[in-house]
DNA sequence: GCCAACGTTGGC
DNA sequence: GCCAACGTTGGC
């Protein structure tokens, strides 16, 4: 659930804690690992295939539909993000440490796919670049269904999408991209739907 | 709304 | 450090 809200005007460091901070008990893993050399070993090979250490290219989650998370609203669409300020939002809300380390690892200007999950239609609805700032609509919308078929096919003929982290690291709300999967899924936009 | 798969917590 | 109980993700 991760989960974009309004930048509050050049204080990120004094936004509250957020949902990450709401386990008070307990330290929070993700904190320690803030300097971590050492990533764990999925997170190794999602890199690994990423050519150098660290990818380029993103995918992002976000729930374009209203769901109420202890009270909160969590819904975040594209639409949503376009109609922010600037059509820039800032990322929060992310508490899976793995997430979050792709999140730091992420450099400004970066590119991103924006993903609804958790929705009647998943699947991948735009292009933004990390801030996050709106840069577009996908000339289609490509959705989840057609990216499992073709990392299906891929699976076995050693296309692009064989590895997607989107099929291959559940649950990761913030993942990398190769350039390969990258150019191969902005391609499909140009494509019918199949 | 259901629930499988996965992650986290916390007692022992 | 184990692992049961609990919480979350996210497709269907």
């Amino acid at each position: 659930m991760p989960r974009l809200r309004k930048r509050l005007n050049g204080t990120a460091g004094q936004d509250k804690k957020g949902p990450a901070g709401k386990r008070t008990k307990t330290k929070n893993p993700g904190e320690a690992p803030a300097t971590v050399e050492r990533p764990s070993p999925r997170e190794t090979s999602a890199l690994k295939k990423c050519g150098d250490n660290v990818s380029s290219y993103w995918l992002m989650k976000s729930e374009p539909e209203s769901r109420l998370e202890k009270g909160v609203d969590v819904k975040f669409s594209i639409e949503d993000l376009k109609a922010e300020p600037k059509q820039t939002a800032c990322w929060d809300g992310v508490r899976n440490y793995q997430a979050r380390n792709f999140l730091r690892a992420m450099k400004l200007g970066q590119e991103a796919f924006f993903y609804h999950s958790n929705c009647k239609e998943p699947g991948i609805a735009g292009l933004v670049k990390v801030d996050v700032q709106f840069v577009r609509m996908l000339k289609r919308f490509i959705p989840l269904a057609e990216l499992r078929t073709h990392h299906q096919v891929h699976k076995a003929s050693g296309g692009p999408l064989q590895h997607m982290a989107l099929f291959t690291l559940q649950r990761l709300s913030v993942q990398p991209l190769t350039r390969e999967e990258f150019d191969f899924i902005l391609s499909l936009e140009e494509k019918e739907p199949s």
